[in-house]
DNA sequence: GTTAGGTGATTCAAATTTGAACGCGCCATT
DNA sequence: AATGGCGCGTTCAAATTTGAATCACCTAAC
């Protein structure tokens, strides 16, 4: 391990594409959901994770895991949607140190008015425009790089920065009205 | 247009496979930089930016189009790498009100201490990871995506939420450390 | 039964980001 | 040479994020 392998011209801009791309698509996501629904980026993927979620309630870590976020940053967010009634909080009988986030009916129906916007926008500003090959690549090789990264990454280094490690059912996007 | 055009499977996949790719790498980018070098992911970013502009300097508006970022939010961060001694800050004698971000014989060689590791993994948690087909696929494919919303979405809505509209030379990074 | 080791979530202060408002200099019209 | 429209960078308060404690609780070994 001596001479770094810099990127070649394509590489650097596929990379730049890609950082480029996401900030870019980010940005006019948010910008919709905080005009027409007063959400975060984030609050929209929670209540799409947990509208997805067996009995539309999943626990503050595994939420947290999914979301790629710190705990306490969803235990910030978490509060915020709670005051807002979009979720609820329950406590778990059998482990007294758990919390699930529980989706409410009304942050339900919050999702169901905002997803077909937020999701015609992911289709016109990035599906639409790839070709069927490019989302294919996209799924495959990007979804293959999450799976190495969300579980050891080759040497050492946790990714949370908490203690987690983050494993359970990955990111096995549901039925619902995710993504 | 009524009824919402779903992602299929397979968009679905791909939709997660790049929100969750780029929160992962991302995560463990900065987590890098910080640890060894006490750079934030956008810091580096700054010096990558700088390092491949002629002159190592760049407009504050530029830089900030350029990063996909806001304006206020780089006078913050040129800030506290200027106190840092990364950056200096210069005035354009021509017009009074521009002002150049330049990268300080410092910041260079900050920036050429961390970039080794940081292209290093990039390399290995993505790059490496994808097929050649598949790397094209990104730059080919988010680079158009890119491209189409670094101009104008279609019908209104401006992406920066400042009053820039970001035009200029575009996303062609230079030859030097960026990426 | 108790204790050591973790895990799950929250708390807290500090750092950062956001977006609107501001001040100022450029420039095309009048 | 005045005037108004604008682009540029900064400022400011509020919202959010971060990461290191902290507290409570479960679990397995003593």
């Amino acid at each position: 391990m001596g001479h770094t392998r810099w990127l070649n011209e394509e590489e650097k801009r596929a990379w730049t594409a890609f950082t480029t791309a996401h900030a870019l698509l980010y940005r006019h996501l948010e910008q919709r959901l905080k005009r027409d629904f007063g959400l975060s980026g984030l609050q929209y993927e929670i209540l799409a994770r947990l509208s997805g979620a067996p009995d539309r309630e999943l626990r503050m870590a595994e939420l947290a895991c999914a979301l790629v976020n710190s705990k306490s940053g969803l235990t910030y967010q978490i509060g915020q949607m709670e005051k807002a009634g979009l979720v609820r909080r329950r406590s778990c009988p059998s482990d007294e140190r758990a919390v699930y986030a529980v989706l409410t009916d009304e942050g339900m129906a919050l999702l169901e008015r905002a997803a077909p916007g937020h999701v015609g926008l992911v289709r016109e500003l990035l599906i639409d425009v790839l070709t069927p090959d490019q989302v294919r690549a996209l799924a495959d090789g990007l979804g293959e790089a999450s799976r190495r990264m969300a579980a050891g990454p080759g040497e050492a280094s946790p990714p949370v920065a908490d203690g987690t490690t983050c494993s359970g059912p990955g990111p096995e996007v549901a039925a619902g009205l995710d993504a």
